[in-house]
DNA sequence: AGACCTTTGAAGTCT
DNA sequence: AGACTTCAAAGGTCT
C-alpha cells in the first residue's frame, strides 16, 4: 500500500491521506517515467484497438500478459516511491491544484473544527470535465441515480437499523445536502461549458486537445440540469441526496439525465420494490477511474471496460504523487462522509446481501462459490505461469 | 440474465 | 499479523 500511517489523528483510521512524497529531483525521474508510461499507451492502444478489431486475436492474452508484466514492474517501482513517508501533505497538496480535472468545491472540510473550508477546497477549478462527466461526480461516486426525481427507497439500515441517527450535519452539507431548489454553493463556474482546453496526452499516447465539447452529448450540463437542482424530489428521503444508495439491481446507469431512463427506472423499482443497497465508497483509484474513463473512452475510441480499465491503471501509475493524493483525499473524505451518513453500514453488509436481490440470501455458501471461482482463476494463472 | 474481464484500494474474513 | 477475498465502477463480451 503507498499509504502509511499519518498518526494524525485521523479517526477513521484510513490512512491513504498519508503518501510519501520524496523531493523534486525524484518528480524530475517521474515526469520521465510518465513520457515512457505515454508511450507505452500508445503501444497499449494501438494493441488494444487492433484487439478488438480483430475480434480478440489468439495473441491478444499473450500481448496482455506482456503488458501486465510490464506493468507489474512498474507498479512495484510506484510503490517503492510511495514508500517514504511524507507529513506535508496539508500544506502542500492542495497548495498548487495543479490537476486540472478535479473538481474542487467550497466544502467544509471534515477535518477542519468548525467545519471551516480547508484550503483543500476552497478553489473551484472544474476545468477539465470527463465526456458526459458530471462536474461533481468526483464527489459523487456512487453514481447519478440518486438524483434521480424518483426519489430512491429508503436505505436499508435506516428502516432496520435502529438507533442509527441520521444528522446531517453541517459538516456534510458540502456535500451531498446542497440546499433543496438550488445547488448552493455550485456556482455558474462550476459548468463545464466554454471551459479552458487543455492541450493533454492521451491515453492512446496521442496529443490531442481535450476540449470539453459535452454540448453535443445527451447528457451535457446545458440540456439537462445538474441533478442537484431536481429540487427537493430528488432528495434522499433523509434529506441527504446521498448517491451510495442504489437498487438492489446492481448496475447504475450512467445516462441519469435521460428522462426516459428516469422513467424505465421508476417502472423497474415499481417492479421490484427491492431494498436498497448502500455501496461502498469508492476509493482513490475508483475515483479517478470514475473520472478518466470517459475522457479515454473518447480518445481511444475504446468501449470494452476492461480494457479502458488497464489504461487507466496505466494512468493511475503514471500519475505524480501529487495528483495520485488528490484522489486519496478524495477518498478518504469520502470514506468519512458515508461513515458519517451511514454509521452502522459494513462492507460485510454487502458481502453478505450482494447486489442480486434480498438481503442475507446471498449467503456464505454464495460466498464460498465465488471464492471458489477465485481460486480456481488463480490456480489456472498459475498453471499458466508454469508453462 | 448474469458472470466475467480488468484495474487499485479499502475492508472484511480466515488462518 | 499477514494472507486472502470481496466489492466498489464500467460496459462489452461470453455463457
Amino acid at each position: 500500500m503507498p499509504q502509511l500511517s499519518s498518526g494524525g489523528g485521523d479517526d477513521l483510521g484510513a490512512n491513504d491521506e498519508m503518501i510519501a512524497f520524496k523531493d523534486e529531483g525524484e518528480q524530475e525521474e517521474k515526469i520521465q517515467e510518465n513520457a515512457l508510461t505515454e508511450r507505452d499507451l500508445a503501444d497499449l492502444k494501438s494493441s488494444l484497438v487492433n484487439e478488438s478489431e480483430t475480434n480478440q486475436s489468439p495473441n491478444a492474452a499473450a500481448i496482455r500478459r506482456a503488458q501486465q508484466g510490464e506493468q507489474r514492474g512498474f507498479a512495484e517501482k510506484h510503490r517503492e516511491h510511495l514508500d517514504g513517508v511524507s507529513k506535508h501533505q496539508d500544506g502542500g497538496i492542495y497548495k498548487t491544484p495543479t490537476y486540472p480535472g478535479y473538481p474542487f468545491l467550497m466544502l467544509p472540510d471534515p477535518y477542519l473544527p468548525n467545519g471551516s473550508v480547508s484550503p483543500s477546497s476552497n478553489k473551484v477549478s472544474v476545468v477539465q470535465q470527463s465526456h458526459g462527466m458530471h462536474p461533481l461526480s468526483s464527489l459523487l461516486p456512487y453514481g447519478n441515480e440518486h438524483f434521480s426525481p424518483s426519489p430512491p427507497h429508503l436505505p436499508a439500515d435506516m428502516s432496520q437499523k435502529p438507533g442509527v441517527h441520521r444528522h446531517q450535519s453541517q459538516d456534510l452539507s458540502g456535500y451531498y445536502s446542497l440546499p433543496p431548489g438550488g445547488v448552493g454553493q455550485i456556482t455558474p463556474s462550476m459548468s463545464w461549458q466554454g471551459q479552458p482546453v487543455y492541450p493533454t496526452l492521451s491515453p492512446c499516447g496521442f496529443r490531442q486537445p481535450y476540449t470539453s465539447n459535452l454540448s453535443s452529448t445527451p447528457s451535457s450540463f446545458s440540456r439537462f440540469p445538474h441533478p442537484l437542482m431536481l429540487g427537493p424530489s430528488g432528495m434522499h428521503p433523509t434529506g441527504i441526496p446521498h448517491p451510495a444508495i442504489v437498487p438492489p439491481t446492481g448496475k447504475q446507469d450512467h445516462d441519469q439525465y435521460d428522462r426516459g431512463m428516469y422513467l424505465k427506472q421508476e417502472v423497474k423499482q415499481q417492479k421490484e420494490p427491492k431494498k436498497p443497497v448502500i455501496k461502498k465508497p469508492l476509493n482513490a483509484f475508483m475515483l479517478y477511474m470514475k473520472e478518466m474513463r470517459a475522457k479515454v473512452i473518447a480518445e481511444c475510441t475504446l468501449k470494452e471496460s476492461a480494457a479502458i480499465n488497464q489504461i487507466l491503471g496505466r494512468r493511475w501509475h503514471a500519475l505524480t504523487r501529487e495528483e495520485q493524493a488528490k484522489y486519496y483525499e478524495l477518498a478518504r473524505k469520502e470514506r468519512q462522509l458515508h461513515m458519517q451518513l451511514y454509521p452502522t453500514w459494513s462492507a460485510r453488509d454487502n458481502y453478505e446481501a450482494g447486489l442480486s436481490g434480498v438481503e442475507g440470501q446471498k449467503n456464505k455458501a454464495d460466498w464460498g462459490k465465488r471464492k471458489k471461482r477465485k481460486r480456481e482463476k488463480l490456480q489456472d494463472s498459475g498453471a499458466d505461469n508454469s508453462l
